[in-house]
DNA sequence: CGGCTACGTTCCATAAACAGAACGTTCTGA
DNA sequence: TCAGAACGTTCTGTTTATGGAACGTAGCCG
């Protein structure tokens, strides 16, 4: 599917979503209501003005009409994981991600950077998490913390997982 | 500054950081270097297609030169909080906000629907959080996770606290 | 110096995006 | 059953974004 009818599908949803029909939108944006048909439809090639001025009406961002952002994805033999946040402090860096575990698999990490500390909020199933030696189970809504700078797993003894992994790893300074 | 004139900078930026001539980036893209030109000048108002043909070229995504993504800030007396990611699941909702709190400053919080937990992971600084009853101190890289459906407080009793907040709650099904 | 190349800007004809009018359809109330 | 309104699509003239050519400038080597 092209590009333009990516984004006219997408302008079209958010407008049904909020209930508003597309002359009324092409009221409130200001855009002829040709154009919203045709745009709409995926058959015209927006410019930069004429989406602004949508989204704006729309009160959505620029962005969530042009696709999914394109995001840092780690796929393992048992987990797959999504770098949502990044945040980098003086002395340590701290890295969000939302991860998967696929049912009945265990995946080993070697050993990170010394003081290497991970977290992980579990949001569906039970994990089994932890340095290779001592995994705990970590139930949905609970959560865990171990040191990562030793080899560790990411399992799924009991059905899919969804969770929130937190890996904090100190800078080394020059 | 319009827009133009800012998505202008923005190709203009991520051209020369990548030591592209405006000739050759022209020619990658397929874009006329006229065309490019007034663009990078702020003097037109691009199509979609050419937008993509350009970041495409550039290798980056087409939201990072439409300026930064809105994102939903949440302010209160003591804390800041932005919210990075949100996972509906059957029967809970899950929120990662992204949280500042001022120093010497302290944030009452209502109760929450019941059932509702959060939890902290402490980037910076030292954080006094927990139900308003029986607070607790929470060091750099630690966590701690308490029950939101009660009053609870965020502090920050010796210096700024950025940290990640965690809130979790259950849907009710109609 | 003089040819040569690559650069970024300006000019131009064409294609297409635009606003608004005209149109056919559906619904509603008198 | 008919008048009116609102909807989404198609049509039309105008505006403008586009690719490519022409242009002026700056380096670079013989």
């Amino acid at each position: 599917m092209g590009l333009a009818e990516q984004v006219g599908r997408r302008l079209k949803e958010a407008r049904v979503e909020q209930r508003l029909s597309l002359s009324e939108l092409a009221r409130r944006s200001m855009i002829g209501k040709g154009t919203l048909s045709e745009l709409e439809c995926g058959r015209r090639n927006p410019t930069l003005e004429t989406l602004y001025a949508l989204t704006t009406a729309l009160g959505v961002p620029l962005s969530s009409i042009l696709g999914p952002a394109k995001r840092t994805v780690i796929s393992g033999s048992a987990v797959d994981a999504v770098l949502t946040e990044r945040f980098e402090h003086a002395d340590a860096v701290t890295e969000v991600f939302r991860i998967g575990i696929r049912a009945d698999a265990v995946q080993e990490s070697a050993a990170h950077a010394p003081g290497t500390q991970e977290h992980i909020i579990v949001l569906r199933g039970t994990a089994q998490v932890g340095a290779v030696s001592s995994p705990h189970l970590v139930r949905t809504g609970e959560h865990i913390q171990w040191a990562a700078d030793v080899p560790h797993l990411y399992g799924a003894p009991s059905g899919d997982v969804e969770a929130v992994l937190i890996v904090r790893y100190p800078v080394v300074h020059p």
